[in-house]
DNA sequence: TCCGCAATGTTGACGGCGTTAACTCGCGGC
DNA sequence: GCCGCGAGTTAACGCCGTCAACATTGCGGA
C-alpha cells in the first residue's frame, strides 16, 4: 500500500514521507516514547542514519509526527461537522455543531490514544511562530470559527468573544486528559460520558450567558 | 542536606528515597522523560542495579515521582488556600478560595513545568485504583471540596453538583496544558495571564448559574 | 556468642537507542 | 565522459534499561 517497502534502487525516493508514516504508526501502536528514528527507518527498509539527511534527529521526526497527529485531531473533528444536520434555528445549529466538534475530539483522545498523546507532547524542536503568537493548531482555529458562529447568530455577547475559543478548548482538552489518564480513567463508559457532557454543558452555559461572575 | 550523599558503610540506608529524591530533581529540571534509573542511582551515590531492590524498574520509579509531582501541586494549592482572607459573604469567600486554588495550579504549572509534566505523565505501571475507579489524587479531592462550599454558600444549585468539579479541573488543567505547550506557549505572561482569567470566570460562570444550556 | 540467611549493593554483560564520522553510490549537468 | 553533490551505508561511541551472578552486611535464632 504504502511507499515503504520494496525499494529497487540505491536511493529511496520518498523517505522523508516514509520515515513520517512509520512514525505514525508507532505513535498509534505505542504513544510518543514509541516513536524511535532506528525503528522508523527499520520499517522503511533503509539504514539508521539514513533519516539523518531529512530530519535534524529524533526530536525533530517527534515534531513531525506530532504536527501530523494534530492534523488528524483537526480531520476527524471537520469530519463530524459535515454531518451535523443543517436544520432549525442558526442559533441551535451552531451549537450542535461546536457539540459535534467537542465529542469528535474526546472521541479522537479515546480511539487513537497514542496519536492523541503525540499530538500534545513537547518537543524539544519547536515549530517556529508562524502567525505571531499562536502555533499552527488548525483545530484550534476550526473551534475559533465555531465559538465565532455562536456570535453570529446571537447566543454569545460579543463582548464575551475574546478568550471564549480558549476557554472551550481548555475544557474540551482537560477532560480528554482527565477520562485518558486522570482520575477518571478507571471509570466505566457510561459514567466517561455523562462526565464528558456535563462538562461541555457547563463551558457552553458559561460562554452563552452573558456579564461574568464575580 | 538530603541522604544522597557520604555514604559510609556497604549499605545505603534510605535508598528508596535517595532516589525518589534524585527522581524530582531530575524531572525538575528536565521533565519525565530525564528522570533515568541510572543517572538517579548516581546521584543516590550507589551503582545502577541497586534501584532494583526498591523499585520493580524504571517505570516503577518514574510512577512514584509522579506521584510526589502530584503530591507537590496538592500543597501548592493548599498554600495559597490558607493566605485567602476569611472576611466577607460566604458565598464571595468560597468563590475567592476557588479561584486562589486555580491560581496555585496555573502557577505550579508556569514554575514547575518538569514536575508539571512528570505529574501527568502517563506511565506503564499503573497505581492500584484505591478507592474504586478515581485514583488517589489529592489535588482533584481538594477543588471538590472548593465546589462543595459554593453549593453550601448557595452559590451553586445543588441539582448542578454532579460532575461540576470534574468541570472545574477539567478547565483548569486545559488552560494550564495549552499555555505550557499548546498554542498559546509564546503569548506575552500578560495576555497568557488574560487568557487563563477568562477561562476561568467563563467555568465559574457556567458553574453558579442554574439551569443547563441547550 | 556465633552462625546462617535474607536483604541490600556490586560487577559484568546484552541489546536498543540517538548521534557523529567517514565512506559509497549514482543521477544530472557540464 | 566525468564529476559533484544529494542520498544512503557501515562503524563506532556513550547512554539507557535490564538480567544474572556474585559480594557484603546486619539481624535473629540456636
Amino acid at each position: 500500500m504504502s511507499s515503504s517497502e520494496n525499494r529497487t534502487s540505491y536511493h529511496h525516493g520518498n523517505l522523508a514521507n516514509a520515515l513520517e508514516e512509520a512514525g505514525i504508526g508507532l505513535a498509534r501502536a505505542g504513544g510518543p516514547d514509541a516513536v524511535a528514528l532506528r525503528e522508523a527507518a527499520r520499517r522503511a527498509g533503509v539504514s539508521a542514519t539514513a533519516a539523518y539527511r531529512h530530519f535534524a534527529g529524533q526530536q525533530d521526526l517527534l515534531e513531525r509526527v506530532k504536527q501530523r497527529a494534530l492534523a488528524m485531531l483537526a480531520d476527524q473533528m471537520r469530519a463530524a461537522l459535515v454531518k451535523v444536520p443543517q436544520v432549525g434555528e442558526p442559533g441551535d445549529i451552531a451549537i450542535a455543531r461546536l457539540y459535534a466538534a467537542c465529542w469528535a475530539y474526546l472521541g479522537f483522545a479515546r480511539d487513537e490514544p497514542g496519536c492523541f498523546a503525540t499530538a500534545f507532547r513537547r518537543t524539544k524542536a519547536e515549530a517556529p511562530p508562524d502567525d505571531g503568537g499562536m502555533v499552527g493548531d488548525d483545530a484550534f482555529r476550526l473551534l475559533g470559527s465555531l465559538v465565532d458562529a455562536l456570535v453570529d447568530t446571537g447566543r454569545m455577547a460579543e463582548e464575551d468573544r475574546p478568550g471564549a475559543d480558549l476557554a472551550t478548548w481548555a475544557a474540551v482538552h482537560g477532560v480528554a486528559v482527565l477520562l485518558l489518564d486522570g482520575p477518571l480513567r478507571h471509570l466505566p463508559a457510561a459514567a466517561q460520558n455523562a462526565a464528558a457532557e456535563r462538562t461541555l454543558d457547563t463551558i457552553v452555559n458559561g460562554l452563552t450567558r452573558r456579564g461574568r461572575a464575580v
